[in-house]
DNA sequence: ATCGCGCTATTGTGATCACAAAGTACAGAG
DNA sequence: CTCTGTACTTTGTGATCACAATAGCGCGAT
């Protein structure tokens, strides 16, 4: 199938299911539930590191052999992450990885200035000394990968040093809200920075993790916020010539 | 089963399908497809409103019986209000109407108070004089629905007054990120307002038209967010009473 | 009367099947 | 060579089944 760049390796995928006959009988060691759950966590991994690309269709069959289940578990992932909006369905039934358009980055990077501050800000009395160092090896690891120009890791990163301080507001309703977000540009932001690069990126973590060590509500939020501002602007110009080349070419197939 | 207190009729459901055998085959006149949209839709309509309490389990045979299909669609549906947090499942597995917290609560208003004046902003431009007027009527029957001390029909038509501005934003990443919100506070709003009555309150639903007749962003924005803050300040005392209540009674039975 | 234990009914889960609709490829005609 | 119509393949959908876990209930002992 090979829907993923990456390959099945890379994320703990394996198609090694025995032929089971029928019923829930199991066979290896594996913990009888859970099944769903790992397939809507790789799926969402995959989507969030922008392995899968924008267009790139889902079928339920494909993706029960690669992950080795039934359709059935894909089903119910599936289902779940197209409430999200993070899999686009077709009017067919079809499903795929959402495309992006101008308007709709404009107004998830909008979305994204709004909510993302203010989850900072509810963290920040929850961060302590030692979760900052934690924030800090990330931050480093990403300079790391910037200059190695590992774009995958740069994706997985970055994801992990914003949720990292987000998780600390322990808010239930911001959390799942900005991650709703985050699924769905995952794909595009890797499509874009595996186009221009990630080298002539500026973050502002820096001025992010003072401000978290310095106990600045206000200075953390608006680290935050051009932050965000600052990814759309490295990607505003290719993204015109982008949209052009994503309508002209059909879809190129595994 | 009963599970709903307006009962089947007034959603429309309805449990008559008549023995099918196994496969596809359909039998009735009714559409091929749509049955999961179908269930779908009746619960996010009965969430919204806040026909189902808060804690109040929803069972997949159970609510198939009442749709009249098979469990399958409604598995599908409950997965993506699931994905939501529009639905709560436990540890088990067991599926509920997820009950509110005083964390939770202030957390989903300050959340609407970042996504909605926003939104509201976006679809000014785009609202007509023909739109105002729709607004308008929605709004007098809302005030009808004050008098008359309908609860239901008041939160029905406080979602429609306030969708029918959001809609027009055309944005389909707010849409989903506010509807979500919605869903959540929809069953606890209900049960409020069941308790301490519509009588007191105070929307700024005329501020809002007359902003948009004026063509005022800023005005619209600052009347949108007056309303929702409002909303709280009203519950507010009767929030942490209805805490205890909430978790004294372990739950009532149909 | 209260507490504890075991049984039973309920419920979610994963698998499989049959079917229809949509997409794709292929072959033939112009 | 291009267009078109047909046959085949892929894909989602709804239904049903077997099974395990659990919640709820009743019965019995103290």
């Amino acid at each position: 199938m090979l829907w993923m760049a990456g390959g099945a390796a890379a994320t703990g995928m394996r198609a090694d299911r025995g032929e089971e006959h029928h019923g829930g009988g199991r066979g290896d060691g594996q913990p009888r539930s859970g099944v769903r759950d790992r397939v809507t966590g790789a799926l969402r991994e995959a989507l969030i590191i922008g392995r899968i690309q924008p267009g790139r269709p889902v079928t339920l069959r494909g993706l029960a052999e690669v992950l080795g289940t039934s359709p059935m578990p894909v089903r119910e992932a599936i289902r779940g992450l197209a409430a999200e909006k993070a899999l686009d369905v077709s009017e067919s039934g079809r499903v795929a990885v959402p495309r992006m358009s101008e308007q709709r980055f404009a107004e998830i990077l909008d979305a994204r200035a709004l909510l993302e501050p203010r989850a900072a800000e509810l963290a920040l009395p929850n961060i302590t000394r030692e979760r900052l160092k934690e924030l800090k090896r990330i931050d480093d690891a990403i300079d790391a990968s910037l200059v190695s120009g590992d774009v995958e890791a740069y994706m997985r990163l970055n994801h992990q040093f914003h949720f990292a301080i987000y998780r600390h507001s322990r808010s239930d309703v911001f959390l799942p809200l900005i991650e709703s977000v985050w699924l769905r540009f995952g794909p595009f932001m890797r499509m874009i920075y595996g186009r221009v690069g990630t080298a002539g990126l500026v973050d502002h973590h820096k001025t992010a993790l003072a401000a978290i060590a310095g106990r600045d509500p206000a200075g953390l939020s608006e680290a935050i916020r051009l932050d965000i501002r600052e990814g759309m602007s490295l990607i505003g110009e290719a993204l015109r010539a982008e949209m052009d080349t994503q309508a002209a070419r059909p879809r190129r197939r595994s």
